[in-house]
DNA sequence: ATGACGGATCTAATCCGA
């Protein structure tokens, strides 16, 4: 048996959906999770998704900014939405699904960027963002004996070896030592898996975003690692191996970031 | 210089991303 997973922010998914087709036909996965969909549930495009297989769709978009999606081969079980920091913001849906014998949480998270100042006094986005991560202590990586996967774009880069360079970036949002600390306690706290690095040595760089500011993202390769996919240790101990689609930020009219997928051997 | 592009929206100029 086994099972597969991807998590890609998405940044459009109606302008993109001829990408998710290419992604899809040349990497078989059995579900797949979006984020920053930026349409509303009825623009979803749902029949694109079911004409490949994929039958099972979970929703929970908005206009214009942010939404997420989880799509599925198999049976979503069930799935509902927290509403984070009660903003109504659709940053996050979490879909049960069946994993072996065993059926699994998965959490799909879009966690605020923070805007442009790493100052909580002065820049309610970075504010939000904190406030954001304090809620997701709460999760745990086993609840009632049920364990759980959770992916997405986290917009933090925790390890040194996450973003080009760390001394540059340490008072920059995304990797500033309080967001990084506090992502650190989520995943120990909860007792939650990094799969990515898991698979991949924390001494290598790892990126999964590239600015759409430089003028080419790979003659400096200036990317920060800040999707993730992290999993209770009991689902951990079956991750058979992780693929960054590293091309995918080259092709026509991409997203910034690109699909991660985890594939496991139950 | 990190670097100045690309998405959605009240189709023009503005907000947002990280």
């Amino acid at each position: 048996m086994s099972f597969s997973l991807a998590t890609w922010n998405i940044n459009s998914v109606r302008l993109r959906i001829g990408l998710i087709e290419d992604f899809l036909n040349t990497h078989k996965v059995d579900v797949l999770c979006l984020q920053e969909i930026k349409c509303q549930n009825d623009q979803f495009p749902t029949k694109a998704f079911q004409k490949m297989g994929y039958e099972h769709v979970a929703v929970h978009g908005q206009k214009g900014y942010h939404g997420v999606a989880t799509v599925s081969k198999h049976p979503i079980l069930e799935s509902h939405s927290k509403d984070y920091c009660e903003m109504g913001d659709s940053r996050h849906i979490c879909t049960t699904h069946n994993f072996g014998d065993e059926k699994i949480d998965l959490h799909n998270f879009y966690v605020p960027a923070g805007g442009d100042e790493a100052d909580p006094k002065t820049n309610p986005k970075f504010d939000h963002k904190l406030k954001f991560l304090d809620e997701m202590r709460q999760l745990k990586s086993v609840t009632s004996g049920k364990n759980s996967v959770l992916v997405g774009d986290l917009n933090i880069a925790p390890l040194e070896n996450d973003v080009w360079s760390h001394k540059q970036l340490l008072k920059v949002v995304s990797h500033t030592p309080i967001e990084t600390e506090t992502l650190t306690e989520i995943l120990d706290g909860g007792d939650w898996r990094d799969l990515i690095r898991q698979h991949v040595p924390a001494d290598e760089k790892l990126f999964t975003w590239w600015s759409y500011r430089s003028r080419d993202w790979k003659v400096n390769d200036r990317g920060r690692r800040l999707d993730h996919i992290w999993s209770a240790p009991g689902i951990a101990k079956s991750l058979q191996k992780i693929e960054v689609i590293r091309e995918a930020r080259d092709w026509v009219k991409p997203s910034d970031h690109v699909p991660v997928i985890a594939r496991f051997k139950l």
